[in-house]
DNA sequence: GATGAATGAGTGTTCATTCAT
DNA sequence: GATGAATGAACACTCATTCAT
């Protein structure tokens, strides 16, 4: 059903992708109308559905084409041997900034289909989730974070990290930011964060002194 | 407008509330169809709108409503002093079991509220979620687990007893079962966990004593 | 689902059966439309489907109470003793056309009704169907035609008349004719055909007569 | 407009016939849709339009292609001095067996094609309509079955002959059976139903004797 | 106050037909 | 000639909201 679709021209497909894509990530599925992807693309009706065949078909399509591209760029972009969280980040977040070159909404799409609940696309999604959902957690969950050895503010600080990045990503792509833009803005952020570590892991290093030569 | 309600006869307020509830909890806004509620609470539609204006109107009266007498349940149960994870849990939900004596739905109602994301009333909603959330993070968050000091284990026993109490009461409310004996399932499953957590602390006392003898 | 439809005043409801009756009659059951309906009756879509449910509910409704209203005006008017054909007939269409009064497009409705095959509607109608055929079967089937004692010829004239009566309800109903006046119609015909056949019998009995002389 | 198409290869010519005659048969004209044609034929939905310009035009090219097909077949293959109403009936049934053997559908699109209402193709079709019924009319009108002389039964025998082979035609034409197999079969039966006449007419000849001394 | 009949814009989906290539 | 991508009007159906009673 789909293959024909990938018959298209490329810039017709990009831009039915990134017109799905941009009104399912502000609206969500049930929300999200076929009629607003026909006025934002201006492709007719008929096509959608000639392509994709259901509502539901047009969703699980970008879905998967939008966790297949991503995979791809991170792939291509981070070091699975760079063990610090926040390198770790800034190469994914790079990773995403090139998507956006693309498709800008796709990063917003991707997150915000995390909380769809509608019974017509769970299913059929479910498995490309996993596999998304698993390379990030792979990738990230052994990382460190340069002058924080306590696990619980590391974490803390990862949190803090993901809804800072989340935040930024979701606020600048509604205001039409590019997505390099969006990127040099984070990194700024991660930046700032990294020193405020570096500072803490000394200051605690030498409270951890002395506890230890309390200890003795 | 909402004044107008509270002149009505409690009981025929409490049905409608619990109609809203009911619906609102198994559908998600989007889905709750007005006509389900006047079809559960036999209450004509006219009267929803003449008190609640709208649809997003309903949903904010029902969630302000829920949050206040879900603070006063907690507020009288609960002990403010007590540090004692599984004791603090415990006190919870009885608290929200004897809201369910009133309110069948209403937890159910609360916990599948977090997930919204409809533009005509997360940000209605926005501020009285975020006052209930804080309670209860602040009655949690410094909370311990006898035997287990490990904060990762904890905090990971923790998620557990999250998930378990969130799970029984999302399967046993949709089964209609009653919010006391929902109680006293949850409570068996919280003494269980507390006589594990407990050997369990024992255990990793001796293996800690080995470990000072090897530092010594 | 229905019953509610009969608590409408007498007047919208008739509209209503009317219009359901004209645009199906016309168009048959699949090329009927509900916008059709609309226009044709002025009563707005959203009351077609709050009244009916669906489609196939609409058309089953008006083919049950066509049945129901059919068989009354049949019971009323039709004499069960009568044996000749012709009368018979001729009371038949008397009450055709006292149902075309009040509903004009009732008989040719039913008429197209016997050609349907959609899937939607062929079961929920089949036992009402087969109540009005029997009814009408039963009447006619020991029917005499003075002066046709020859079965064959008997049931050819049937058939005519059969055809003759269709065609003209069919021709005169599009043309927006009065039922009364299609009635006044026919009944010229059947008189007619009556003569015919009294003078057909008498020239028969000689040829049988003479037959008689040829086998003494 | 039809004339390009007989410059078409002879064996694309016939698939696109046969394609069309399966879709129409299976699903009556207005539920036939060219998707569907193009599907079964392989030949480009353009090319459709091109030599037919319309859904109606298509059919009404089949039809009466089908109805020329038809009786040269029958006029090659049935004696029209015969009387026998079962002998003609073999014959008109191995007639229909050749078309089967190259339009396996064009007999069962004949049969389905009379319950046709749609405005858009009864005018077109009318006249050819016609021809067929009235010559097959024409061949069995006065047709005897050995043994039985009371028209009313022989009637009856004939009906059920038009139902016993219009129903095998129908199911053995769905489950795939080449019409040679379908002939054969029938021709079971007519044989079977030939040898219960004969008998049944032994019989009735004594009874009539008997009645016939009763009258001396 | 209380009702529920009534509305109509909006939804996903289909399909005969056109036309650039 | 031959293709199939592209169209868009038409379809059945939904639902928050209004308003006469």
């Amino acid at each position: 059903m789909n293959d024909k679709f990938f018959d298209l021209p490329r810039v017709k497909q990009d831009r039915m992708i990134n017109g799905a894509l941009e009104v399912f990530a502000k609206n969500g599925y049930k929300h999200a109308s076929t009629d607003d992807m026909v006025k934002a693309v201006g492709v007719s009706k008929g096509l959608w559905f000639h392509y994709f065949g259901s509502k539901p078909g047009i969703y699980t399509f970008v879905y998967g084409y939008s966790v297949k591209y991503m995979l791809l760029e991170l792939s291509t972009i981070v070091d699975e041997n760079e063990r610090d969280f926040l390198e770790l980040t800034r190469q994914i977040e790079l990773a995403k900034s090139r998507v956006g070159r693309n498709y800008p909404y796709m990063v917003l799409f991707l997150n915000e289909a995390v909380k769809e609940t509608d019974e017509n696309i769970i299913f059929t999604v479910e498995e490309e989730k996993k596999v998304l959902e698993d390379k990030l957690t792979d990738m990230l969950k052994n990382s460190e974070i340069k002058g924080i050895e306590d696990k619980n503010r590391r974490e803390k600080v990862k949190r803090m990290v993901t809804y800072m990045v989340t935040g930024i990503t979701r606020e600048k792509t509604y205001e039409g930011v590019e997505s390099d833009a969006i990127y040099r803005e984070i990194r700024g952020y991660l930046d700032l964060i990294g020193q405020m570590s570096v500072s803490l892991g000394k200051a605690h290093d030498s409270e951890f002194e002395n506890m230890l030569e309390g200890l003795m």
